[in-house]
DNA sequence: ACGTGGCATTGCAACGTTGCAAACTGGTGT
DNA sequence: ACACCAGTTTGCAACGTTGCAATGCCACGT
């Protein structure tokens, strides 16, 4: 049976108050009590009870995370930092899944209410600010991803539209032509594959080049099953593309196995372009040409949005920016090395 | 403000413990005062707190899972099939990472004393079941991999000195001869890497192959950097490995970069045999031949593990084994496709 | 000697829930 | 008519902590 406030204060001699104020406060107890009570505390091996003291104080120091799942490279990397910048903050975080599920989505949020977290980072697939936002009894949501309205909670993203513009730009300045973009999701409320799709289309128009729907890609989820199955419905068209701009680098890595399988060669053949800069990108053959979030600034931004929004819960939703930048690879090289198509 | 029994049993005009009775043994309450009960809950979104309900019961139905880092796709693909495995038991999972540091291990299994879970699920780095044996305050702890002792303490884990050999044993099944170990780990106690190293002296052993240690590669972590690193090691020696077992896929991925920066070819020059089956080792070019542990079993049986001990704390030490398969595949193919070496 | 102020320590109550055992209800058996 | 029983419902206390406000103590100034 572990030791409370009042064995400890029995050790001590003091009373149960002054115990809980060494440990709370230990600057308005004296030099003396407070040494023999941390003397006490350490025979014991007391350690404060986590639920009596979040009932008593209304507040967990427990976050939750809901990510639609964890063990895809993008959103483990995230957990990564999130749980360290939490644990900064001396907070510990609690993890969900969604399964990329809208009712699943709505469930863990609306379960997250008596659940004990004082905040939820939230990663969505299908749900929206909005919906989010009518959930009124939920704790402060801090939402990863753009979103369309602002409703009454944060969300903080990298310009997804920017960002992709500037891999398209990438692509079309190495006089690639014919650029299909993989990740397409027109059956979900999904923002973020909207705002890429956006960039992208801003790109072609910018360089003059027509958007050829053809070249849109829808994908059910975001695996490497789905890049290498979007590649080789690509492959089957008339004319194949001359590269990819995939929604993230799984989907990259999976086209890039399917190109491989095709016989088709990267960059020379098709050139492709990621996004999230995954470890794993780094190391395939040839490795990966992506947009790379600041990961650790988004899961810290995430973390001050929610704390501050946990102080006050009637804060508006606020837009937060993160840094991006391209990291050329060999998937897609810089622009002084023309496309083999050039080349001949 | 969330409501509470209190308000619920005002607006259902029923006692505080009639709504509890209702929300934990709706089978004692009657069934017209059950459906009032119920019509109140949902009117007022009730939702039981948390924490309050651990203080008094004594349990939190929280479990920890404590990693190295989370963000390694092994282990992110295992906390992936633990969180599935815990909400199926109605518990939730709270992440910590060890960084690989010894220290940290012992702080965090420390911490978790007060920290309101009912169960640790601890992947050890350098601990040994022993040592976390002696923590004896800390809650019930469930470790994965194999442990040389049996503390008081489970391990569950697949039987690592097997398999190990049966990877090194289906190298040598095509021909291979000079096998280098990629993994080992002499300045820690990581029983994990001293079985696997033990598994291949084994293969080695009954093959009537020499060990060198020349072809023994310690690693410091586990990244695709060290594997990357060991292969550019391997490739100073006057007389190169004809295949490499890596003692994790992540090791190999990075092998299997460095091969392609050496001009190596894989297999024909370099065979690759992995360990874990993550994702990412399915779709490289070539796909990884690897030792695959079934972690959703693996899940599965540490919860149930877990759940055994939780309503037993005296329980002894118990050691179970988790089946892996061998998967064939192209960085190390069947022997049917001899070593090029043994073509020409 | 006495009031004053600052510092250190304390007791009480409450957070929301559930274990325990008692109390109530209406119907049944004698 | 009365005791008894099963089926429901209830009140009280306690889990370990901390907010609040009050108390005790001591040295200082007048």
């Amino acid at each position: 049976m572990p030791a409370n406030l009042k064995d400890v204060a029995v050790r001590a001699g003091v009373s149960v108050r002054t115990v809980s104020n060494v440990v709370n406060t230990p600057e308005v107890v004296a030099a003396g009590t407070r040494d023999r009570v941390l003397s006490a505390i350490e025979e014991l091996g007391y350690r404060p009870n986590v639920a009596a003291r979040a009932l008593r104080r209304g507040r967990s120091e427990v976050i939750g995370l809901v990510v639609p799942e964890i063990d895809s490279p993008y959103f483990a990397e995230l957990a990564a930092h999130v749980v360290r910048a939490a644990e900064a903050r001396g907070w510990t975080v609690h993890i969900e899944q969604t399964d990329g599920s809208g009712p699943r989505e709505r469930q863990l949020l609306d379960g997250a209410r008596g659940q004990g977290v004082d905040g939820v980072i939230f990663s969505p697939w299908s749900m929206t600010a909005d919906e989010v936002s009518r959930r009124s009894a939920a704790p402060p949501v801090v939402m990863l991803g753009e979103q369309p309205g602002v409703g009454t909670v944060d969300h903080v993203a990298v310009d997804n539209r920017l960002a992709a513009a500037g891999a398209t730009r990438h692509l079309l300045a190495s006089g690639r032509r014919r650029i299909a973009a993989v990740g397409v999701q027109p059956h979900l409320r999904n923002e973020t594959a909207r705002q890429r799709l956006a960039g992208y289309r801003d790109a072609l128009a910018e360089a003059g080049v027509a958007d050829d729907e053809r070249l849109h890609v829808p994908v059910e989820r975001l695996h490497h099953q789905d890049g290498a199955d979007a590649m080789r419905r690509l492959a089957e068209l008339e004319a194949l593309p001359d590269a990819l701009f995939c929604f993230t680098d799984q989907l990259a890595l999976g086209a890039l196995r399917a190109c491989a399988d095709l016989g088709l060669r990267v960059p020379d053949d098709v050139a492709l372009v990621g996004f999230d800069d995954i470890e794993a990108g780094r190391y395939s053959v040839p490795s990966i040409t992506t947009v790379a979030p600041d990961k650790e600034r988004l899961a810290e931004l995430a973390l001050a949005c929610l704390d501050e929004r946990m102080r006050d819960h009637a804060l508006p939703g606020r837009d937060v920016a993160v840094p991006h930048r391209l990291v050329v690879r060999e998937s897609a090289p810089a622009p002084a090395t023309p496309p083999a198509s050039a080349a001949r």
